[in-house]
DNA sequence: GCCAACGTTGGC
DNA sequence: GCCAACGTTGGC
């Protein structure tokens, strides 16, 4: 089991969407980076699911439900797409700041590069955020 | 809306 | 293959 965190505005696709609509689509990645990210990912692993540009929260944690295949959004190129379903809301979302400050994670990929979409997390990060969030798995 | 950081592109 | 220019992302 691996874990992840994963990037979306919430104005264009926020976790509130993804529970309303039950599963999603994780496509339009266009960074290899992030994509040989997303093909690292297995079903069952975890994502936390991140607001950039408003929030700027951790705020729920998803699971990858189909493994990367080809992105049908992507008109030229090698490019991949992942399945995700919502696990849970976090009970209280874990801000930004609060994750910049925490010594223990420095070395996470919010904090080291802030740009990347989709990174992977430890699991001591994982379950450190998940605390800090007030929830359990 | 600005700007810093990073990735990508293209000329040489 | 290097590096300057440009575009994009995302925090502030």
């Amino acid at each position: 089991m691996d874990y992840w965190l994963v990037k979306s505005e919430p104005d264009v696709f926020g976790f509130d969407q993804l529970v309303a609509d039950g599963r999603a689509r994780w496509d339009g990645v266009r960074n290899y980076q992030a994509r040989n990210n997303l093909r690292a990912m297995k079903t069952g692993d975890l994502c936390l699911f991140y607001h950039s540009n408003t929030g700027l929260e951790i705020v729920g944690i998803a699971r990858v439900v189909r493994e990367h295949y080809p992105d049908p959004t992507a008109e030229k190129g090698d490019w991949s797409a992942v399945d995700l379903e919502p696990v849970k809301p976090l009970q209280r979302p874990v801000p930004l700041p609060e994750i910049k400050a925490l010594p223990a994670l420095q070395q996470f990929g919010l904090v080291r590069n802030p740009r990347l979409s989709v990174m992977p997390a430890t699991s001591d990060e994982f379950f450190i955020l998940l605390t800090l969030g007030q929830t359990e798995l």
